[in-house]
DNA sequence: ACCTGAACACCGTTCAAGT
DNA sequence: ACCTGAACACCGTTCAAGT
C-alpha cells in the first residue's frame, strides 16, 4: 500500500512497446512529426525518457515503427480478393494508402523515406508484393513486370504524398482550408496569363476537382498503358 | 585601418543573401537536412545568428529558398524548344529535375513538402506549366488537361524522390553503396518464396536495372496511355 | 529485467546592443 | 540599415542509479 501519486494518473499496466507506439500515433495525429517528442511522450505516460529508448529505441525507429504499423494495418484491412480484376486490386491497394494518409498526413514524408532507406523492409516490400503480383495478370511479360510494378508505386505513393493536406504542422487554427483557398486565389492574381498559359487555362479545373477521383483516373491511365507494354 | 581579424578569413564582400542560400546548398549535399544548422551556416560566413534572419528568416524559409533556387535552375536549364514533340519536352523536364535531385537528395523530401504546402509557390507551378503545356499537343482533350498533368506530377516527383540515395544522411564512411547492397542480398533470405513469389521473380532485375532508363519506361508508358485519354 | 530522471550536447530563434 | 552574440526555451540521447 501508499504507492499512490497524487497528480498523474498511476498506470495499471505495465508500460508496453504497443502503448508507447499508440501513443506516438495519438501525437503525430494532432501535432505533426515536430509535436511527437520524447519529453511529449514521457508526459502522456507518465513514464522516463529511458523507459522509451528501452523498448523502442530512438526516435527515428520510433518513427518507422509507426509507418510500419500503420502501412501493415492499411494493406491488411483490403485482403487480396482472387476474384477481382487485376485493377481492381490495385485500385484497393492505392486506396487504402491513400486513406491512410488521409488519416495521418505525417506518414507522407515517412513512407518515402522507408522506400529510399529500407527497399526490403516490410513497407516497401509489403507494397510492392501486393501491386506486383497483379500486373502479369495485366498481361505485362515477365522481362516487364518490375518496371511495371515500379511505375505504379512511383504514381500510387507519389500521388498520395503530394495529396497530403498540412493541417497537422499549424496548431493553432489560423488555417482553415477555406483560407487557405482564398489566399490561394488571391496568390493567382500574380500569375499573368501570357507566362502561365496553361494555369490560367485549368483554374476552373483545380477548384472544383476532387483528389480521390483524380488519382483513380491517374491510375486508370497507368493500367492502360501497361496493358500495352507487351 | 587594423581591423585584422587573425583566425578567420575577413569577408571581402558583405554578406549577401545569395551567399547564404549559396552556402546552405553546400551544407546540404555534403551532410544532409541535419547538417544545415544555423551555427554551421553562421561559423562558415563567419556572422551571427541575426544576420541570418535578417536576411533570408527562419530556417524552414532558407530550405523552401534554396529548394525554389535549384529548381527553378534545372528548370531553366532546358529551355522549351519549339521544334521538339511533346513527349520529348515532357522528357527533358522530367530528366532535369531526376537529376538535380541525384546532385541534391535532400531536394527529394522538400521538393513533395513545397507541392504540398505551396501549390501556388514557384516550384509547383513552374513543373506544372512546363508539363501541362504539353499535354495539348499530346492529344488529351481540354477537359481532361488537369488529370492528364496532375498524373505526369504525381509520377515524376514519385519517381525522382523514391530514386534518391542518401548517402548524405550517413557522414561517416560506414555505408558504401556496394555494402548497402550486401546488406539488402542478406535481407533476402529472411523472404521465404511462398509469401514474397512476385519478389522472388523479380530479384534479378531488382539487382541488374537501371534507376534512370526504369524511369524513362515508366513515363512513357504513361504518355502513351493520356494519348488514348480522348 | 525494467524503469527513473538528471545531465549533456546540441538545436532554432529572439533581441538588446552595437556600428 | 545591417550585424553581433548572449540568452532562452527547447530538443534527442545517455547512463548511473534505483527497484
Amino acid at each position: 500500500m501508499a504507492t499512490r501519486n497524487p497528480r498523474s494518473e498511476r498506470r495499471n499496466q505495465v508500460l508496453s512497446r504497443e502503448r508507447i507506439i499508440e501513443t506516438a500515433i495519438e501525437l503525430l495525429d494532432a501535432g505533426g512529426e515536430a509535436a511527437m517528442t520524447t519529453r511529449a511522450l514521457t508526459e502522456r505516460l507518465s513514464t522516463g525518457s529511458g523507459a522509451i529508448y528501452y523498448r523502442v529505441g530512438s526516435r527515428d525507429d520510433l518513427l518507422d515503427t509507426a509507418t510500419e504499423t500503420l502501412v501493415t494495418a492499411a494493406l491488411a484491412a483490403k485482403p487480396v480478393q482472387a476474384s477481382a480484376a487485376p485493377g481492381d486490386e490495385i485500385r484497393s491497394v492505392a486506396l487504402a494508402l491513400f486513406d491512410a494518409i488521409t488519416e495521418h498526413p505525417w506518414l507522407a514524408t515517412r513512407l518515402t523515406q522507408q522506400v529510399v532507406r529500407k527497399p526490403f523492409g516490410p513497407v516497401t516490400v509489403g507494397i510492392f508484393e501486393r501491386i506486383g503480383c497483379q500486373v502479369g495478370a495485366l498481361g505485362v511479360p515477365q522481362a516487364s513486370w518490375f518496371d511495371a510494378a515500379s511505375t505504379l508505386v512511383h504514381y500510387i505513393l507519389g500521388a498520395v504524398s503530394q495529396n497530403t493536406r498540412m493541417e497537422g504542422d499549424a496548431p493553432d487554427g489560423s488555417h482553415s482550408r477555406g483560407e487557405f483557398l482564398d489566399e490561394t486565389a488571391a496568390a493567382w492574381q500574380n500569375l499573368n496569363a501570357e507566362d502561365y498559359p496553361f494555369m490560367h487555362a485549368i483554374v476552373v479545373q483545380v477548384s472544383t476537382h476532387d483528389d480521390r477521383e483524380q488519382f483513380l483516373t491517374g491510375l486508370a491511365v497507368i493500367l492502360d498503358g501497361l496493358t500495352r507494354l507487351g
